[in-house]
DNA sequence: TGCCGACAGATTGTCAACAATAGGTTGACC
DNA sequence: GGTCAACCTATTGTTGACAATCTGTCGGCA
């Protein structure tokens, strides 16, 4: 921290994130995750300390330590002396994944009735507009991941918000190749704005129904997609 | 592996665990849970790498690799050069932790009265009539958990057994502390007997209900003993 | 030809040393 | 006497090297 002090204002940085000088560790964690969740790492692949390592430009301690952080959130696996694998998820795990968004989603969504005010609800509406128009999968898909974050933000539950957050990141593929077919996004959207009627009408115990059925119908399209 | 060849029938294993060859990670890992979670290390404790590492006598390496972990489930947390500490649970999450209880306990109760059986509930039963007669605290508290346990067991979703799991090593200090008080014990059990007869009657619609409203109520317990 | 055991390369597990940073302490200065 | 700054120590972050283990392969043998 001598003659470099102003240069850091001459480095952007990358602009989506601030700068908080994170430990290495975590930039590992993030690349990982990053690298799992765009499909640049498919499910089983052999995660080689040495290889990541050397091709993120740091020594084995750090990505050792992200790997055992990857471990917990069951994106990563291992055995002793076997090194790392990424998760390969079965069938029935994708559908247990399925449950448990479904119970997450129908608990914030009650939630969330017996707490919403216009001001809450005026952009979560603006989301099912916006999904509503969109003719893009690819768009559709990050507006969708949006509205569920948004809907998990207002119900204020920081836990179960995490734990959704989690069964995300554990289920994504599934979901994606899901929401692919068009029809499915048209059924998805009708779910939500019930959802949301509900919401806005303080029923808790109806929002909670649709907002577990909304997902639980996302498993039985993907069980279809999946038959079919 | 040479002249040790037969040598490993003559060497019976443990024979309570398989010999599962853990890494050092692992041990670490557990000792720290089990420290944590009997109390040894309060909440708040400075958790110093090369002090522990030094006790468990090894180097910090597998020490630093199991916080990671223990971080990634809530029980420590961390600042960047800091160093990590044991988590301090604020009201507020002790009052998250019991509302993700009662969310997965409902969903395997409802779960378990669609998949009972009489060789499935036998053992169940047998748990509430135990408790029914335990007088001890401490005894109860542990067949209390096993009870609950088994009920995941039996109703078969990994997930949620899981996140259940998760969940209690969070908040397991304010539920113990919430047990001591024996008329809380026996409301508890009340409630334990209401729900298995929801199961047996195969309502899950009933069992959802009194399994979320079972934990719950422990949750009002545990607020009153805060208040008063 | 098929199977079993030993060898070799690769990979993970572990360790001790080095570098960087946060927090406390001491001393000077106002 | 109080405040501020420079230093110093304790602790964490990171690294490269060493030890232990696994996996695939090669050769021998029935």
């Amino acid at each position: 921290m001598t003659k470099g002090v102003g240069a850091r204002d001459t480095v952007p940085v990358p602009d989506t994130l601030p700068p908080p000088r994170r430990a290495l560790t975590d930039v590992v964690r993030s690349s990982l995750e990053a690298r799992i969740l765009n499909g640049s790492l498919p499910p089983g692949t052999r995660l080689n300390e040495a290889a990541l390592a050397a091709d993120l430009g740091v020594s084995r301690g750090p990505v050792r330590e992200a790997l055992r952080a990857l471990e917990q959130t069951g994106l990563v696996e291992g055995e002793v002396h076997r090194g790392m694998r990424v998760r390969v998820l079965e069938a029935e795990d994708v559908a247990e994944v399925y449950d448990m968004r479904a119970l997450l989603n129908g608990f914030a969504c009650a939630r969330l009735a017996l707490r919403a005010t216009p001001a809450l609800l005026a952009p979560l509406h603006g989301f099912v507009v916006a999904m509503e128009a969109e003719t893009d999968a690819e768009a559709y898909y990050t507006l969708n991941l949006d509205f569920h974050a948004a809907i998990f933000a207002a119900a204020g539950h920081r836990r179960v918000a995490a734990a959704y957050d989690a069964a995300l990141r554990e289920g994504w593929r599934a979901r994606r190749e899901s929401l692919v077919a068009v029809g499915n996004r048209q059924d998805s959207n009708a779910e939500h704005a019930a959802c949301m009627a509900a919401i806005a009408a303080g029923d808790a115990a109806e929002a909670r129904r649709l907002g577990e059925d909304h997902v639980l119908a996302g498993k039985r399209r993907w069980l279809a997609l999946l038959a079919g």
